[in-house]
DNA sequence: CCAGCTTATGATGCATGCATGAAGGGCGTC
DNA sequence: GACGCCCTTCATGCATGCATCATAAGCTGG
């Protein structure tokens, strides 16, 4: 068989949507994660296509691409619906995250990027600010960032890919916002971060990856238990 | 706003299609890995249709979903095209091949299940038999559920639908079907993988973490300098 | 009142048609 | 002969219509 081949293509897109406007997987995917329509609620794709003003056969392709995800399931000639993850599932997500973000570490020391590594140091600067001011709504935004900052430094995109799928799977900011009321957890956490970072500049990619998984591992504990929404099932 | 919500469901669908027959992203994804088409090709949305038996419309689902796992590029209004990894992408994957496998290993030396032992004993029995017959396709395929079963093995769910997508996007077959051709590497790989089993067996984490990442680490290498056509780009 | 069957509803699954836009080839000019 | 413009071709992107089937309400007989 004779193929077509592309043309020579010299600019990498590397985002995932084209220019104009956000793309509907994410519309979608930001309903689901907003908590807009509660786990196990129907998405109808009648509704989805009226609301964001598109036919129904772009929305079918967009929950097809979520079912991927893990963020929704599709019954057969049913329905789709917001998944509701399991504890199990979320231990399970834990544990990938302690893996992931372990590597992201290591590579991350190995390359040893100094511009990455004041990125780091502003964002704890800035971190422990807002602890002293109490602005806990910084504080989960700036861990948010640091975590992203390691994978993202990690110069790994394949990485990077499996953790966004992770994270979306994680639902990540609801968590993290209740590990953020325990002022304990805070103070530990924030040790936590300022020992990765040293092990980064210090540039000892085993340190570093031991590091980070203490403090993912720590988080994840504190997670599960701070959040008892999630002993329903399981 | 009234949410209509899913009614009670009791049996747990765990595979990823319902009955009947194989998915048709199944289909079109090992058309791909297959190699039927070269990377670089376009896989034109009405010769799938037709090819397949269905319209352009769950084909341009199942597309989508192979884009999302790496497999092809869709060109917005051009095409979609059969994807060809880079040389820094493999070495991507096999990073994060190695710190998948690793956890699950230790997932599994923690566990430490007595019949998932049993199999992977067995299976390096095959394996060296396979080896002392010279019987390369057999040891290829040996090797291959050697890793699958202890993924499989660290029963945590998330971990292998991560490791699956990986694993098709590395289109291992291909690659490892290379790395068995070095004799030296066989019998090197070989004593690896009695090592990784014999930490598992020993209920030792850390150890069968350790030992399984020496091993992939030791393999990837191997396919990477194995893999000549992998130079051509970056 | 309840169990079993029938039927009505509603949502999906998919085929089809048309609009849109990107490549590539042809043609005319320089 | 080379360059640039136009136009044809072709594949996608999406809207729409209809068949299919799961679900639940309604109905009937016990």
């Amino acid at each position: 068989m004779h193929h077509k081949l592309a043309p020579m293509e010299d600019t990498l897109m590397v985002t995932t949507e084209a220019v104009g406007q956000e793309g509907l997987l994410d519309r979608i995917r930001r309903l689901v994660l907003g908590g807009e329509f509660p786990p196990g609620a129907l998405l109808p794709e009648a509704y989805l296509a009226q609301e964001f003003e598109v036919s129904r056969t772009p929305v079918r392709e967009a929950l097809k691409q979520l079912q991927q995800e893990g963020l929704v399931e599709i019954r057969p000639k049913v329905g789709t619906f917001v998944r509701e993850p399991t504890r199990r599932e979320i231990v399970e997500l834990f544990q990938l995250k302690e893996s992931l973000e372990g590597l992201a570490a290591s590579l991350l020391a190995r390359r040893g990027d100094a511009s990455e590594l004041s990125v780091l140091r502003r964002n704890l600067k800035d971190s422990d600010e807002a602890v002293l001011t109490g602005d806990k709504e910084a504080y989960a935004r700036l861990v948010h960032e640091f975590h992203w900052t390691i994978v993202r430094g990690s110069d790994n995109l394949k990485l990077y890919e499996h953790y966004e799928r992770l994270m979306n799977q994680l639902a990540y900011q609801r968590l993290v916002v209740r590990t953020v009321e325990h002022p304990g957890r805070i103070a530990a956490s924030t040790r936590e971060h300022h020992a990765v970072l040293e092990m980064i500049e210090n540039k000892d990619p085993f340190g570093a990856e031991s590091a980070m998984r203490n403090h993912v591992y720590a988080t994840s504990r504190e997670a599960l238990v701070t959040e008892p929404a999630l002993d329903r099932r399981s």
